[in-house]
DNA sequence: CTTGCCCACTCGTCTATACGAGTATGCCTG
DNA sequence: CAGGCATACTCGTATAGACGAGTGGGCAAG
């Protein structure tokens, strides 16, 4: 069935030294690009290709797999293999840490869901003592034990985002640091009632492919990378407080800075 | 040759229901998790790996297109498949374009890549007049025309960063900024000179597998994502002065923020 | 000793085939 | 009509084989 009608795709090119399933490949991504087969659209199955082409099926395999690992596509068993729709991307604002919105009691996440009329959850929540890494210790300024707050974050019912607090013994054993809800304004409010006013945070930013525990935890499609952030938050005396380490799918967010050019 | 010395890798588990070609994968996975192979070192040949688990050459690649994918390992052909090494990563500070270092004359680049010993370079110049795109004409305000400035750095020979400045003509026409050397302090000191006093910065950051034409451009293994950063430069009046469309090489790059907690 | 060729080993590409398993549809049965 | 099953279509996994092409070492000829 579907004789897959003529003119979507082209000819291969046998004189041309790319190879066939490259060339496949070129040719449905271009496809795409143009809009010829649109988000979430089925692609030709891999059998309406092997007849369109005249080559194997493994030869049409190879440019699908090239495709997934573009992110382009993904396969779905027993169904047929889809454009990927971009899901709608959160916009992540520099200053969404500022005192101001802490005094609204919930967390950033929720309040910036709701704002764009998602529905936000947060789940597998996990709060336990244990021993600082290595990189974590360095950042903290050589603790041995922290506490460690595990969370991840859904949108509509789809991960996004899986984050990992790390703050010393010494703060915040006993607090409501502590406890599975920290309460209004979250840890960075608890934070400054114990006195550590907050000066500046500092943000690193990474991006690479996720490990499997990571595809697993987040469902990553294949050819999803993630954003890996690292947010050491300051207080006055100038000592690191929490260490957030998070690890976002990338095609869930746009991280915004706002930069002084003094 | 090189019998594949047992204990390095496992048996496959024939009751498990994960695929074989993923087991292989896994178990390589973990032994360069655990340091059995080191960086750069060469993986047992895809024979050796047929002939240690009994499958066939197929499976054996199936396997190593996983790891390719997560950017584990890179094939040379004729030479053998390798544990990729991880290249230094540049550290992107957030006050990279304060004023204070636009007064040595230097452009950030050079200066950054210097004083960690290694050898930059710029690289494939363009500078013209051309259509904005719609993108591009929204963050400038609704201009129709921009003068592009394209180039790309190279660290070591090795290309890590694409970028494309885009100014509104009114301003960059006919000035130094229209020349292909811009002069000392690069574009935003010759922005500030013709009174375009520069207040702050924008920037949007996501990651995404690359394009075909960015993995040929920057040289990409597969497996590595890129950073895509747009900044917007906005002066004292308010007015965006200037778009700079940047694609990365992940593995290349670390970016660094600075926030206050106010 | 040097040059050049051959060969062994490596991964790259492609074919052909087989069976398994998830999905959807429609028909058949109760 | 409702439920269940058969079937066709989908992708997933795996085998076996073939040829091509890049690499590097060793051997032989000059």
């Amino acid at each position: 069935m579907s004789p897959l009608s003529s003119g979507l795709l082209g000819d291969l090119d046998p004189t041309s030294d790319r190879a066939v399933f490259r060339q496949i490949a070129d040719q449905l991504r271009e496809a795409i690009d143009r809009g010829r087969f649109r988000e979430g659209e089925k692609l030709p199955s891999e059998a309406d290709l092997v007849e369109h082409y005249g080559v194997s099926r493994m030869t049409v395999r190879n440019s699908f797999s090239i495709l997934q690992g573009e992110g382009l596509v993904h396969a779905e068993h027993g169904k047929g293999v889809f454009v990927r729709p971009r899901p709608p991307v959160r916009r992540l604002a520099s200053d969404r840490f500022a005192r101001r919105h802490r005094e609204q009691g919930k967390s950033a996440f929720i309040v910036e869901a709701d704002t764009v009329g998602s529905h936000p959850q947060v789940d597998s929540l996990e709060v336990k003592e244990e021993k600082a890494s290595q990189d974590i210790s360095t950042r903290l300024g050589s603790v041995r034990r922290v506490l460690a707050r595990r969370r991840r974050y859904l949108l509509d019912g789809r991960p996004v985002e899986f984050a990992t607090s790390y703050l010393p013994l010494d703060i915040a054993r006993g607090t409501q640091i502590a406890e599975p809800n920290p309460g209004p304004g979250g840890i960075y409010a608890r934070l400054e009632e114990l006195g550590h006013r907050l000066d500046h945070f500092e943000e690193e930013i990474r991006a690479r492919m996720p490990s499997p525990a990571e595809v697993k935890t987040l469902r990553l499609a294949s050819g999803v990378p993630v954003i890996h952030l690292i947010r050491t938050a300051f207080d006055t005396e100038g000592r690191a407080v929490e260490v957030c380490d998070t690890v976002m799918a990338a095609d869930a967010y746009v991280l915004s800075y706002q930069l002084p050019a003094t």
